[in-house]
DNA sequence: AAGCTATATGCTTCAATACGCATATATTGT
DNA sequence: ACAATATATGCGTATTGAAGCATATAGCTT
């Protein structure tokens, strides 16, 4: 019962339900996820880390990003159908699918994008527009 | 993702998992579930109110009884795979199971049971014991 | 080593939730 | 109508949970 319930409890908030609804999409890094659903960075990092906690992410490091991905081989085979439910009911909300629409567009980029710093200082060379300089 | 949040939230409370282990049973009365899981009146009623207004049980009254039990053509398809994730948790589960087996001998009494009113006031007539009348 | 970037986390606040007590409501029998 | 029983619910409280801010940590790059 206490895994089923740990299970519930991960699902049943929106911000987790879009970010499962992003990595059935895809492998994401926490800034993608961050841009793709418009959120802060610890707002992200938690729901990320939560779920991580519950067994239905993996996690591994690529350099400075650290990228989320669904643990297929998690828990238990019943948990499987947790997740087709989430992706049937997220398919056809806007939300969701905005969500998922943004993610396509996304950029690993710094979390302090958006803030005071200038653009070129948070985006790694290749996506730094050279038109103005 | 309205609905998959609301159903999620919904079994995200041991007791109400309790309660949903004790209704895949069968019916049940709000007193027959506060005798097998040994909780109070309004946390049974509470909990059973909650799964009720999210659609999972259906609700009939049987003179002053309020009988609740799965709905079972509720909300979407999906939604019965929950249920067998639940039925599948709580098997075996010890507190469940408990309940499961209280619930075979539990009588259809007054919540007042237990305070401090004689028993014999609480008690359908069919229940009372005459050994000492 | 120093500085930058990506992510995690301690502390705090605010909102949501669970549930107890007392009481209201609904239904039946007398 | 009245009393008794079964359930629901308003109000208050305690617990939990989400998430912001500031900061710590980890890993590049030079």
């Amino acid at each position: 019962m206490q895994n089923a319930l740990k299970l519930f409890k991960a699902f049943s908030d929106e911000t987790r339900l879009r970010i499962v609804n992003l990595l059935l999409e895809r492998e994401c890094s926490v800034c993608e996820v961050m841009q793709a659903m418009g959120i802060s960075q610890t707002r992200a990092s938690r729901g990320l880390t939560t779920l991580y906690n519950t067994g239905i992410l993996k996690v591994r490091r690529d350099g400075l990003w650290v990228l989320y991905s669904i643990n297929e081989d998690g828990i238990e085979e019943s948990y499987d159908c947790l997740l087709q439910l989430v992706r049937s009911a997220l398919k056809g909300n806007e939300v969701a699918d905005g969500d998922r629409e943004r993610l396509k567009g996304t950029v690993r980029v710094s979390p302090c994008a958006g803030r005071a710093k200038p653009l070129e200082h948070q985006l790694p060379r290749e996506y730094v527009s050279t038109a103005g300089e």
